[in-house]
DNA sequence: ATGCCTTTGTGAACGCGTGCACAAAGATGG
DNA sequence: CCATCTTTGTGCACGCGTTCACAAAGGCAT
């Protein structure tokens, strides 16, 4: 979702399909379990349940990485965990900051998931003055002044922005202006960055919607609706059950 | 573990393919914004550069719900509002249960995105005695042991799971059981659910592993890797850099 | 009215992602 | 060493999603 408009090529990065990226650190989760169980090998079978995905997709996607698998026998789990981790990056360190010490900010601070990773905090900053200087998950709290400074000194680069919407665009350009080319955004904006910078957001609400979305159908479904609705003079009626909408014109 | 399995014919409810429906949030957003500025009329383009999409993919969007624009003009504002709002399924209450009032849980109960959209939280529910009885967010924080009490009572459907990944499943399957069909899961854990109940998932931690993946890949066009590697039996490479992917996604 | 200008709505092409189904590869036992 | 059995790796086909490009639709000025 990086907004910068740019018309994204749906870039497949380093041969690697994006929607396989976004798979991996699922499966290194599970691997990571299986290791802590000392389970030696597991089948893509195995892997692919404790995963929560298909058998098929999961060979497909380690396929992308290399042949790591012994046929008749499975995947070794020690040796994928640490393909997988060095694919992903982390065997090395991410100095991380966090921008907006609110719950959401000190939630991501404790969260014990990224020390294990190759994430750490290199700092935690907020503009209320109540804030700075104080401790959270045992870190001190620096103010955002010092955003730059801290950027540059830890070789930053990655940010998180957890604060409200409305300084997040500003917190971001310092960000990238400091160095920054990773932005993981909780703020409900959309952030424009240049070229190069990858952004991800994270959106609570829209979540819920989503949901809502679709309880309301099951709703609908079980209930209400006589299935077929009377009046739909719009667009050439499509297959689907659909139906419904009014035909108010706008203003 | 038999997890949600279902190969799930990548559902397009009624007839509004998913990734439509995962984008009508944004637009609505946008939207809100510009009617509390009293904007009248949008244009597609404009629209599209404020959501931060493609103007033909919005309308293509839009196109799905029916013609609600206005050729040579665009689209009115508040009309679209109320339409993707019913279409979400915004118009009406949707009381909801956070478990887990840690910051996460807590953080969530202070959102203010929530109660804007027509989500009300019904409870906050925490395992822990310390905090049962205390206030957070305004809300009395209740004790896990009412759970099916509670959602029983309110009429619960949709719950959010803001807990460690140890006891996600087990709460999971309360909240089946007590009537819950649609669940927002923040363990880092693969909930597996019966058949008609929706589970999306944020995982904070994936997130940064993402970014990870395409810094690194950054970082190793910059400097090491002679920008084409020796060994590249996949997929020719592709010009642009990253590309997207929500890391969230039905299960 | 008529013609021009703007913007929508959508047909069509294309590319990515998914899942099937199977041949190749290797382990294992006799 | 050979036969058999298990599991990987992948060619192929299909469907969803995205984007282009343009005709149709409506506003507006003359």
């Amino acid at each position: 979702m990086a907004t910068g408009r740019t018309h994204r090529p749906a870039t497949r990065s380093r041969g690697i399909p994006e929607a396989t990226v976004a798979r991996l650190p699922l499966y290194l989760r599970a691997l990571t379990a299986l290791s802590e169980r000392s389970v030696p090998t597991v089948s893509s079978e195995e892997l692919a349940t404790a995963a929560g995905v298909n058998s098929a997709k999961l060979r497909k996607d380690f396929s992308y990485l290399g042949s790591y698998g012994t046929r008749g026998v499975g995947y070794d789990v020690e040796y994928l965990v640490y393909q997988i981790s060095r694919e992903l990056g982390l065997t090395q360190d991410w100095p991380v900051v966090i921008v907006g010490v609110g719950n959401l900010g000190a939630a991501l601070a404790n969260y014990g998931g990224f020390a294990s990773r190759g994430f750490r905090v290199a700092a935690l900053l907020d503009q209320d003055p109540a804030l700075t200087g104080r401790t959270v998950a045992g870190m001190p709290v620096s103010h955002t002044d010092d955003l730059e400074r801290i950027v540059t000194e830890n070789g930053v680069s990655i940010g998180v922005i957890t604060i409200p919407a409305g300084g997040a665009q500003q917190v971001c350009d310092r960000l990238v202006a400091a160095g920054v080319t990773s932005i993981l955004n909780f703020a409900p904006t959309v952030l424009s960055v240049p070229e190069g910078v990858d952004v991800r957001k994270v959106d609570l609400s829209i979540e819920l919607q989503i949901l809502a979305f679709h309880e309301q159908r099951k709703a609908g479904e079980d209930a209400t609706a006589p299935a077929d609705l009377p009046a739909g003079p719009h667009t050439t009626p499509r297959k689907g059950p659909d139906g419904d909408v009014p035909a108010v014109m706008p203003a």
